[in-house]
DNA sequence: AAAAACTAAACAAACGTTTGATTAATACTT
DNA sequence: AAGTATTAATCAAACGTTTGTTTAGTTTTT
């Protein structure tokens, strides 16, 4: 018969995808080897494909079960308030939040999207976050119902908070070329996100509310 | 002796340029290898070496060639204009047009900042962009000085302005899922540049005007 | 005749994947 | 409970491609 336990066949499994996580973020999809790979996580390379089929089943690993945290406290911020604006600045601390906190990994994402190799990926990924983005765009849209908030371009409206949020992580080097910034590791710091998060909250604030 | 004629040494190293910019354009960098390259343009595939030293020397050669003519029209705007917001607005124009209408390239762009493999290219594009940058900073801080605009973070306005130029462009396939749009061309169509252009106009123009 | 432009072929390195064999674990039969 | 058959897990080695680059030689230009 078969094993039985489908969901932990056997601790190198997790810890493969662990140590992917990790070097993907570190470096992007395409610049890991998987002899790389296997010999970080101290496994033989054969088992890359034993497991996941491929290097790419891999990274869908790594993608279904890195995603859906974001949802969970959408869902949360839904029940507990009704106030739009309220939802959009504590969504703004939820996505500051994690984009931050998981740099490394939401720049493995952003490098997915514009390399567009990999359509598989692509088209999880985009699944995902366009729900989430949904969810956002009904807070707004809420909040014009309710003649709270100005009648603005929803969808542009969104892609200013995330593009703000993407640029932060992914252009790195720019934005401390801009600051006078010498370490990069700075941008990740708490105060710099307090930054974002005041920055987002007043720009969307002027933006949203006549 | 050397050719002399170091601007134009043939017709097919201006084609090569053109070719790989093409293909760099719809397949990304990596995707595109110098023997698809060479076939493509109808040259012998040594002639990329014999050019350019290498395939990274070959995408230097079309950045160079491709980014110096935002800056020019950044400094016409400082001399035509002096009105602060005048002076964002018609920023706003010249990226939106010269992004879109050049979104295969500023992809390329994008993908080569986030996945930070050749670093040469990575820091010949941020000295240009980063450039640019200041410029628009030093807009909005002429703006604050003279009282007119709001005292609001520069850099992450500019990560704001950027970054949903650069969203729009490459996450093209997340719009395109949010709005509901089936052809992703319709994302760069003259309708589109136009609400781009309306957004960020409106949303900057709340963001820095009390 | 010298230099530059061009070519076909070979090169070495890296890649993801597959193979075939071996060991460990589990199930089944007696 | 013991012994056997089956399946899962692991491994070293090799496979077949593809990659960017170089070589050594030929043609064309100056």
């Amino acid at each position: 018969m078969m094993q039985g336990n489908l969901i932990e066949k056997s601790d190198k499994r997790q810890h493969l995808i662990q140590v992917a996580e990790l070097l993907f973020a570190q470096h992007g999809y395409e610049a890991v080897s998987i002899r790389q790979l296997a010999k970080e996580a101290g496994v033989n390379l054969a088992m890359i494909s034993y497991y996941f089929g491929s290097k790419e089943g891999l990274f869908a690993a790594i993608l279904e079960h890195k995603i859906p945290r974001t949802r969970e406290k959408l869902e949360e911020i839904m029940l507990q308030t009704t106030d739009p604006w309220e939802r959009i600045a504590r969504t703004i601390d939820v996505y500051v939040d994690s984009m931050f906190s998981n740099h490394s990994f939401s720049r493995v994402i952003t490098r997915e999207m514009s390399t567009r190799q990999r359509p598989d990926n692509v088209k999880l990924i985009v699944e995902h976050v366009s729900k989430n983005m949904r969810i956002i765009r009904g807070f707004i849209e809420e909040g014009q119902a309710s003649g709270q908030f100005r009648d603005v371009d929803n969808n542009l409206t969104l892609a200013s908070f995330f593009g703000t949020l993407t640029t932060m992580i992914s252009n790195t080097g720019m934005m401390c070329m801009l600051t006078g910034e010498v370490d990069e590791a700075v941008i990740y710091t708490e105060t710099y996100k307090d930054r974002v998060r005041a920055h987002l909250k007043s720009m969307l604030n002027h933006h949203l509310i006549p």
